[in-house]
Parts: C-alpha cells; structure tokens; sequence
RNA sequence: GCCCAGGUGGCUCAAUCGGCAGAGCAGCGGUUUUGUAAACCGCAGGUUGUGGGUUCGAGUCCCACCCUGGGCUCCA
C-alpha cells in the first residue's frame, strides 16, 4: 500500500519494486514470512521474518535474483477477493502477519490480490504495468524493524532498497548518500578536532575541543547579541534542583521517561534539570509582577540532561547532556501571538545568518482523542492554537498540521531547516504554555488592581547547542564561514629564514581581531598548504623570498586558488567586512 | 531497551585451520630550507573493548557485560 506516499510513477515502480525483492526472498527462503513492503520517500522496503540473520552477502544474492524477476516481466495482475477466500489463502500459505493484516481491515473494505509471476500478495496497490517497467534499483540495507513498529511484538528483517526510473538518476542518488557520508559531523569533530565523545565519560555526552569550543562561543555571543537585541535578559540557573519543584512542574509525570535517577541529600531529593523552565518560572515569582512588567523574556543557555535509551543515541545530534538556547516569555494573554511571532521573526533572521534558505513548519497540536496525555482546559487549547496560528498567519508563513505532537502543556510551532543538501533538521521550537503558570501559581498585578495569570512561551531558536553545531557541520561540510572558522588564516613561511616576517604578518593579522596560526614546521610548503585545505582553514598567507622583497604575501583560498600578492592591509580590506557581517559563504575575494 | 553488524597502537586497516600481533598515516629524533594539496631516513608506540571460560597455546572458539554503527516513523 502506497497512501500517503502518493501515486506517481515512481512511488508506483518502488512499490512494485517491494513485490520483486519479496518473489526473490521467496527463492532464497521458502519459508519467509512476509511483513509489508511500501514504497518510502526515497526508496522502498520489506519486511520479512526469516529462519536465519541476512548477511551484506545475500543483498547481493537477492539483487540477481530480482534482476531475473524483472527481466521475466510479469504483469501485475489485480484480482478482488472475499475475506474468508483470503484468510484461508494466507493461512495455508503460513503468512501469519498477513492473515492479522486481512483480520484488521475494516469490514467493508475491498480484499485484493496483485500477482506477478510466482509471487502472490495482499495489497491495494498501485504497481506498474509489468515487473520490466521497473527502473534502475538498488538493495541498501539491512535492518531491525519490530512488527508495526511495536517493540512488544516480533522483530522483523528490515531489507532497504532504492529504486530510481533510469540508471543516472540512481547513480546521482547513490552519490547524494556518499555526499552525506562524507559531511558526518562525526567524522568531521575528529578530522578537525572539533569535539569527542568518549566512553569513559558516557555515551550521549559530549566533549568539546578547544576548535568546537571556539566555534560554540562565537554562536553563543551571536546568539546574546540577537536575544539583547530583542529584549530579552539573560539568566543562569543550577543544573540540579529539588524533585518537589518538577513534580509541580509536572515533569516528573508527564516527563518520566527522560529523567536522570533521584539523587538523596539531607534527605531531600534532587534531579538533573531536564528542562529550564521551572527555574525561569522560579525567577519570574521572586517578586510582584505587574502587568506594566510585561513582557518579560529569560533567556538562558541552559545545560539540561535527559535519559535517551542507548539505540537512540547518535554523535552529537542525538546526546543525553545538551545545551538549550532557551527562553520563557511571561506575558499577558494579549500579548503572546506578538511574542510568538517576535520568536519567529528572530528564527528568519538566524537562519539566513546561517544560509538555511528554505524551512518547513509544522504546528502541533492535541489529538481530538486526547487520551490523557495533555493537561489543561479546551479553552486554554483553543486559546493557545489560535495564537500560533494568528502569529504563523502574519508571517505569511505556510505550515502542516500534525494532530496529536503538542506537548503535553500546550500546542506548539517546530520548524525544520533544509541543509546545504537537502536534509531536513529540526531546530526551532515555540510552544505555548497555559499550564506551568497555573500549576506554579504565578500571577501578575493588572490594571485593574486584580491578580492575573501569566502566559508562558517557551522556545528555542537553534535547538540545542550541540545539535545546532552538528548541523552546522554537516551543512558546511566542516569548511565553516569565516567568521565561524576556529582558525581562520594560517600563515606559511616557505623558509625558516621567512618565519620573522611571518610573525609580524601574524601578529597585524592578529590585532585586527583575526584568528591565526603560524606554520612553523620543518615541512615543504606544499605540505602545509595541503594540511591547511584538509583543516578548511579559509585563508593561507605564504611568504617567501619576493614576497618579503614586494611587502605583500601571497593569498591563497581554501576553495582552491592563488589569489596572488597582497598588502597584509589589503587582505584586511577584504576579510574584516565579511567577518563583522557574519556572511555564510563568501571569502571575501572574487575567485 | 530490542534485532543485526562491529570493536586490533591516536586514525585507517591486515593477521590462512587456534600457533612469534603487522603496515600506512599521525607522533618523536635526525637530514633537507623548499613557491600553491603528502621531502627523505630512523625510532618509539599493543593486557587485540572489559571480565570470565575452553585449550599445551586464544585477536581467532564459548559465556556475560560495555561501547560504536545500521534500524526499530512510512501499515495490504
């Protein structure tokens, strides 16, 4: 079945494709059981039970023998059948998951067959005509899968494929993925010394190099500068706090997945901070707020820690110690869409200092079911969505909405940024919060002389801090912008008998706010050029002979290319603009 | 957490059937003083993830644990 990945050829020969790679499972086992097999954004897979683990080796066993099924050209034939007919059909041919499959559809759906060749399965379809009309694939993968995605229920082999309409378009995906390897930011934190996690410390817990720690203090001064800006005041607040202050919060109910395990003292108990808030509210109560007062807005880079199960864990994308860029925003209830649409316009304005050109936004909200996983009153919740959507709508900003993803205080706007390839991130998130006001009893002082609660909005513009720098990473393949790179000019004697032009070279470059390095080695010129373009450093300044003779040095780019000679002061000219203003690409010469 | 695949100097990898743990890069020492992506010679570097077991003998086989990676959202 295809829903919801469309109906388009491609879907279709994907889709087809799954009916192939199943016919020739068939083949290396008679006895596989079959899960399901949909097409997906990029490709397709099936599910299969099987009497051993496959190898990588196999993948290459079933290609063969899905070429052979393709060349057979089989028609996918479509035929309706009763349920009972069905049933019976998949029980005798001992397919259990598709019998609960027949068993789950609704009574008054259609039962349907497609049969190409030997091969026989219960779907809805649609295929193309004949197994031949399938274009160019290719198997990728192998992988775990729990059955419906139920960690209760039976693990599956997972076998992952791609299927493109001709041979280049193939060849051109298979190069995106080899693209992506190379852009792994964990492969990137090593190569250029960046930041590491190490065992000994703990999974999920990230150690940052003086190289990644130059960068994350260059995004965290931005980051004051943009929140001052737009003001907010900054907080600081403790790492661990009393249990009593999250089970008012809630967290310890709604949250208990993701806490760190109690820690006793003085027989009072203490948790990690799995999220800022209830000290930012804690900030908010220790004086009489009036109305007068408000907008406040906290903004804090706050350490925060969370259990995620070990499988989940991934480089510093996916961590258990992580730094949000957060903030609370108390306001009057006529004052939060404003709010909500001042986080937006900051978000626009982060993401084009980072060259993310295109986002996608989602607004969560609660399932109509609501299931008990949401706290407050309708009215709040319709009061919240609104507001999300008034702000979205003055930002002209086109969003889906994904029922049941709210937090469980509120509903909430998250926005996912494409990267220099393509890949979707998400970073931003606003959220709404009528709750932790009520629950910690926060008011402020109206016009009116009466108590009024607060609203709160919560909400993070980069994520978090580690998450945003392996993002970053990625999306600049490591060649970060010059006013990001952790150095940005190496200078290069050719000879020792150059080094103390160098050093003046070095030190101009250096009071002028640059960050440089020398290279001082008892290496050939050439070898350090090549060390300087595997670091990304932007800009490398050789001196020799005629340069020293000529006042100037020699500029080359770590997009490739002498720039030739140069006043040190002319190189200023050049890099100093592009450095104040932050640009994402440009070096600041015309290469 | 679960399934699968892995874990051998800092990094990338080798080691036949269970029989002396090896190479390149990085590092250190020396020689070379160089014009736009890797000079040359040498040295050192290891409790093979951890703990246990089998064996005359374990990187290799068995057990447990830890960590890393691919997944566990797409529902005929």
């Amino acid at each position: 079945m295809s829903s919801g990945n469309g109906d388009d050829r491609l879907s279709r020969m994907r889709h087809s494709a799954a009916h192939v790679l199943a016919t020739a499972m068939l083949d290396l086992f008679p006895d596989a059981e079959l899960g399901i097999g949909p097409p997906t954004d990029d490709g397709f897979y099936y599910d299969f039970q099987l009497p051993r683990a496959l190898t990588p080796d196999d993948l290459q066993t079933l290609e063969t023998s899905m070429q052979q099924h393709k060349d057979a050209d089989y028609t996918f034939e479509y035929s309706e059948h009763r349920r009972n007919e069905a049933l019976e059909y998949f029980k005798a041919h001992n397919q259990p998951f598709k019998v609960e499959l027949i068993n789950d559809l609704p009574n008054d759906e259609t039962i349907s067959y497609f049969t190409s060749g030997p091969f026989v399965d219960l779907c809805r379809g649609p295929h193309v005509d004949t197994t031949g009309d399938i274009g160019a694939f290719k198997l990728l993968s192998i992988a775990g899968a729990y059955w419906r995605g139920d960690e209760h229920r039976p693990q599956l082999q997972r076998v992952y494929g791609t299927t493109f309409e001709t041979e280049d378009e193939l060849t051109a995906h298979l190069d995106r993925l080899e693209e992506a390897r190379r852009r792994d930011h964990r492969t990137l934190a090593r190569d250029l010394d960046l930041f590491s996690i190490n065992p000994s410390v703990g999974a999920g817990l990230v150690l940052w190099h003086p190289k990644g720690a130059r960068i994350r203090e260059l995004l965290e001064t931005y980051w004051r500068e943009e929140h001052r800006k737009r003001g907010y005041d900054m907080v600081y607040t403790p790492h661990i706090g009393r249990r009593e202050l999250w089970e008012t919060s809630g967290h310890t109910q709604w949250f208990a997945d993701g806490l760190f395990p109690e820690m006793e003292l003085e027989h009072q108990t203490f948790i990690n901070k799995p999220m800022n808030c209830p000290f930012h509210v804690q900030i908010y109560g220790s004086q009489t707020r009036s109305y007068r007062d408000l907008p406040l807005r906290f903004g804090e880079l706050g350490t925060v820690y969370r259990f995620e199960r070990s499988g989940t864990l991934h480089g510093a994308l996916r961590v258990r110690g992580l730094t949000q860029d957060d903030a609370h925003i108390f306001c009057r209830q006529d004052q939060f869409a404003d709010e909500v649409s001042g986080a937006l316009d900051l978000a626009k304005s982060v993401y084009a200092t980072f060259g993310f050109n295109d986002y996608k936004v989602d607004l969560s909200v609660r399932d109509t079911a609501g299931d008990g996983k949401f706290v407050g009153s309708d009215d709040l919740w319709g009061l919240a969505e609104q507001g999300l959507i008034d702000a979205l709508d003055r930002h002209d900003i086109p969003y889906d909405r994904v029922e049941g993803e709210a937090a469980f205080y509120g509903p909430k706007i998250d926005i996912q940024v494409a990267d220099a390839i393509g890949r979707m991130w998400q970073l931003t998130t606003i959220q709404v919060d009528f709750n932790l006001p009520e629950r910690f009893d926060i008011s402020y002082e109206a016009e009116d002389g009466t108590r009024k609660r607060p609203v709160m909005v919560h909400r993070a513009i980069f994520g978090a801090m580690e998450r945003f720098f392996a993002v970053l990473t990625e999306h600049f393949a490591g060649a970060f912008p010059v006013w990001l790179a952790p150095v940005q000019v190496v200078v290069v004697p050719i000879a020792d008998r150059h080094g103390a032009y160098c050093t003046d070279v070095a030190n101009r470059l250096i009071d002028a706010g640059l960050r440089v390095e020398i290279d001082q080695r008892a290496e050939r010129m050439n070898r350090k050029i090549r060390d300087a373009q595997l670091q990304k450093i932007p800009y490398m300044l050789i001196a020799g002979d005629r340069d020293i003779e000529a006042e100037q040095v020699s500029v080359r780019l770590r997009t490739g290319g002498d720039m030739g000679g140069q006043s040190v002061d002319q190189f200023l000219a050049s890099v100093l603009p592009i450095v104040e203003s932050r640009d994402p690409v440009n070096l600041g010469f015309s290469a």
